[in-house]
DNA sequence: CGCATAATTGACGGTTTTCAAGCACTGTGG
DNA sequence: CCACAGTGCTTGAAAACCGTCAATTATGCG
């Protein structure tokens, strides 16, 4: 009765040699490919790094690419199977962070730092090209270092947003308010100004929106929080009193 | 009784000239500033782009920077103030994406489409610096190719993750898990597979980590739009029924 | 064949959303 | 200077949804 699932290639007819994620793909099809074609033409004269360039390594079921905190040296391109990316947490559950198929790349978070911010696993017999960047040159060209500016703020951009994913998805309303306070509490002290007190210029609503949250949940957790000593709060101002009560938040801890 | 809230100066000792993030910052503080520094020593042979780079333009509260869907020609960095990203969904309510303090870049997820994929809008007078690049430079040199392939990979990466947290957070489970099959079944199609019948070869709670459900969840979810003849699931593999039904389940339709 | 792991299904409880009402603040105009 | 309207914020009560716990079934691997 189950015919659908008796032949996977029953309706592949005009379709290339490749019908499911276990066979290989074609190297025009993969996203590591303009990459590739730089590096099999590069001339030692292009400022191109010694990359090497490691073609279909086959990795099992289960094993490891690269680690999380793992000094930064390849991104990957899969060519067959499928893997997963996941963020180990210090105490809490692992939090998988994407799925990787044929064609796509892993690893590009790393690209603009030292290290992965996550591990990779493949999730069945797969294969990969590797491709040895241990780090971009940066030639003393206003363009190269242009260029390498611009990678390192999109790195940033990507490994902030993991790390956005990994904290909203899986944590309460609560968590979710406290670790908000406290990057915004970090990030302006980055900048120099106070992390301590600062105006919460967005409305309710606003926030609500960015935590996936209801505006009146904002509202309900922040009164909360306020009663319970964590913060002082008044309209739009904010004063953080207790910043190691709302870091046992993020974290769990009660 | 509140005078925590009586002067936002009080404990500034010590602290540079600005103490809020309505006072402007110092261009070396600036994320932008790698950049603008390039541009100012830029040769003619450099290979860079005719970029004009506009200084510190004032933004008034309520204005809109640039509009999700208008073509990209800039990217930009919070001199004072601060900003929302947000994403139109069509039909839903409007979602949050990010918030933009002072020396914090905007747009740089459209450095590699011919789109902005967000709308940014000043949430408080402000002021920014434009770095105008319609497109990066493509010359014929493997570095700049390999760059640009690179940024392009990144920027491609950015996306994704923002409409992946656009989606996740304020949806159901059902619509979670709606958008992730047709998530799975358009990156399958675009590389050459089959994108109606494939195979999960991840775990119900590899599926349930990355979208933040309990792995019951997932299962009951599956079992659901199975039964409703959505999906025709056995095992790990599935077999996609009624797209129609899946994309109204996403969009909220019911 | 039997164990270990994964998936399913049911019942219950907690958290968050929704709906609704009241309150506080802002800015405008008299 | 004050009254007023508009908006955003707060608070309450009820219901929906999802997570947890637990039991059962199915599957894969030796």
């Amino acid at each position: 009765m189950d015919k659908f699932f008796s032949n996977i290639h029953s309706d592949r007819r005009g379709v290339p040699e490749h019908s499911d994620s276990t066979s290989e793909l074609e190297c025009k099809e993969c996203g590591l490919d303009p990459v590739c074609a730089v590096l099999d033409y590069a001339e030692e004269s292009s400022g191109i790094p010694e990359g090497i360039l490691l073609r279909r390594l086959p990795v099992r079921r289960g094993e490891t690419l690269f680690c999380q905190g793992d000094r930064f040296h390849s991104i990957y391109a899969v060519k067959s199977g499928s893997f997963k990316t996941l963020m180990l947490h210090p105490g809490r559950v692992n939090q998988v962070i994407g799925f990787h198929f044929p064609g796509e790349l892993i690893g590009v978070e790393a690209l603009s730092l030292n290290s992965y911010s996550c591990s990779a696993r493949a999730l069945q017999q797969s294969s990969v090209c590797e491709l040895s960047i241990a780090r971009l040159p940066e030639s003393g060209k206003p363009a190269a270092v242009l260029y390498a500016s611009i990678i390192k703020l999109l790195g940033r951009e990507v490994t902030f947003n993991h790390q956005l994913i990994a904290s909203l998805v899986h944590q309460s309303a609560e968590q979710r308010l406290c670790g908000f306070l406290l990057s915004l509490s970090k990030r302006l002290t980055q900048r120099g100004f106070s992390g301590r007190e600062f105006t919460l210029t967005m409305s309710r609503t606003d926030i609500g929106s960015y935590l996936g949250l209801a505006s009146e949940t904002v509202s309900r957790v922040l009164t909360r929080l306020n009663r319970s000593g964590a913060i002082r709060l008044r309209r739009k101002r904010i004063l953080v009193l207790d910043r190691i009560a709302l870091q046992e938040m993020v974290s769990g801890k009660d």
